[in-house]
DNA sequence: CTGTTAGCGCTTTCAG
DNA sequence: CTGAAAGCGCTAACAG
């Protein structure tokens, strides 16, 4: 393994202009530059992020933050595309990522946590799905330690963005398709997800909306984004509603579930677009988020912020699918 | 952020000592180890582990290396296994971890992927679901350049341990469950998987010597793993089989599924465990393996060949299961 | 048992 | 435009 030493003797030059010319710093002539880049490709020269991390104040390592819910497989498919998707957009920018799970932080205070990340040389953070309990992690946002994104809430300021699609819209715009899609849809049924998160606000304001729109019946019940608790309720509910709508695909899938059993019909709808969806059993309309893209454009908000930008909202689109096994399935 | 010196300066010794104490060195009083912990304690000083990588020529940071298939969601759920085992154990055990996809080193020469790996102070490696194909990756583990640790590949020499269950009895106790459960089970269909992998040996072996013993008819097609494979085979030769024993669940599912259709019953059973199959519309038999247990002891496994250990073949533990709708939703 | 010191590979002033 | 030199925070001989 040849050090940035190596490439300076090779190229004839000085350790810090070999440097200069990693970095793109102005100031090279283009032939040092090209001595420089000759050496390095000989060399098979790779530069130690570590020791720029180290040696830099603005290092490009994130931290990507999952609060993984290892009860709920479907959430695998999620968190995975989130993972993946920051990874490898990560990789091709040249940025360091460490992944971390909310697990791992549990019974810290927001300055450990702080100092856990700093001794990472870590300078941008990632979140996905923080929800109003976690206060430490709010600190830690607060304090402005480092440049940080959060999927999925609507947290912003100088040095933080949000990402995420927009949630009423899509809300609104599932269930509106589900019903006029469907004769003598009056009374709906809507099963919603735990409180704690940002994300509900949203689509319960989605689904409220559409039923003063068309003047219907609106139940709400909360599912806590579980699919048995929607199974149970939709055995409950399910026979006085016209239409099932859930504020996620798990919870669709137990609703539809638990129809079949009972042996009759509604609509149903989901929300996240998982290919669990596939498996229902029934077509459903779902929303899908194109998880990946969307924690590969978190990334890039990072390197945003990290090269000076102002933190922002950042809405990405969605669209609404159905979901057939034979689709699905590879 | 405080440092080592700060530590130091707080205990009143010197930073060597500090170190010293920190990485548990024998020789140093239980005096002053007390009071460089007391400091420690006082300043919520955590050490700088890329600090400690770059100075240190045997610093605990590994790469994990996943072949993502991104086409199949229940893969998702493996990986995710995979991923959140190795990384809750490293962190438990302070080790400093990156991931790595497959994908990122395709086209990358075995030299430049060690050279990859070496700049970023990598001292270990887990690999997961290698194959045959994969030659720069063979290049890199013969190169002995990391101790690594494969996981479902039979790849073992001074620097290198494989850890995974036992094939082929797992393929062999499964499916003669399956048989004895079901009377009149004489011709077995056998959906396997690719053969550029390493993990269909063993299951092969499992499934042919239980035909031998039993003296049962055995039709293997490969399925490549696929479950739109295993549905178009089970169309084809379905109809011939008493019982359809895959090597993995997706397939079974594809399997049970296509049997459904065709409305017809026979057994069927999957490989793996994972929790789509309680969404198959019936209950089969299947290996549970408990991936990120699995992960988790390659994670040790490779401290174990940091710390100077021989590399070996691990064999962990596996157990039959059925997975019911009822059972697996939360 | 404790402290001094020379790096690890890179960035970043600051002179030239 | 280029180079010398001082660190970043830590480890590891080596003296004492």
């Amino acid at each position: 393994m040849s050090s940035i030493h190596d490439v300076a003797k090779h190229a004839g030059v000085a350790i810090s202009t070999v440097s200069k010319v990693l970095n793109h710093y102005p100031g090279v002539s283009e032939e040092t530059k090209d001595k420089v880049n000759k050496a390095i490709e000989e060399l098979q020269f790779v530069p130690n992020t570590l020791a720029a991390a180290l040696s830099s104040k603005q290092s490009a390592r994130i931290a990507l933050l999952l609060n993984l819910n290892s009860q709920t497989q479907a959430i695998d498919e999620i968190d995975m595309q989130y993972l993946s998707g920051a990874i490898n957009e990560a990789r091709k920018r040249n940025m360091d990522v460490i992944t971390l799970f909310f697990s791992m932080l549990k019974e810290k205070k927001a300055p450990e946590i702080i100092n856990y990340l700093k001794a990472q040389s870590i300078h941008g953070l990632i979140i996905y799905g923080i929800s109003r309990e976690d206060e430490q992690l709010h600190a830690v946002i607060e304090s402005e330690a480092f440049k940080t994104v959060v999927v999925d809430s609507p947290i912003v300021n100088r040095s933080v963005s949000s990402v995420w699609i927009d949630q009423e819209q899509a809300q609104y715009d599932v269930a509106k398709k589900t019903i006029l899609e469907n004769e003598n849809c009056h009374k709906i049924l809507y099963l919603s997800g735990k409180e704690n998160g940002y994300i509900m606000e949203g689509r319960l304001k989605g689904i409220r909306r559409l039923c003063e729109e068309l003047d219907l019946s609106l139940t709400i019940k909360n599912g806590e984004f579980s699919e048995k608790k929607a199974r149970e309720l939709t055995f409950r509910y399910g026979k006085d509603a016209d239409v099932i709508v859930c504020a996620s695909d798990f919870m669709a899938i137990g609703a539809m579930r638990a129809l079949i059993e009972m042996d009759i019909f509604h609509p149903v709808c989901g929300f996240d677009g998982i290919r669990l969806m596939g498996y229902a059993g029934k077509q459903m309309h779902t929303v899908r988020q194109n998880f990946s893209e969307i924690s590969a454009q978190a990334v890039r908000e990072v390197q945003h912020l990290m090269e000076g930008g102002q933190g922002r909202n950042l809405i990405l689109p969605h669209e609404l699918v159905r979901l057939k096994y034979e689709d699905i399935i590879c």
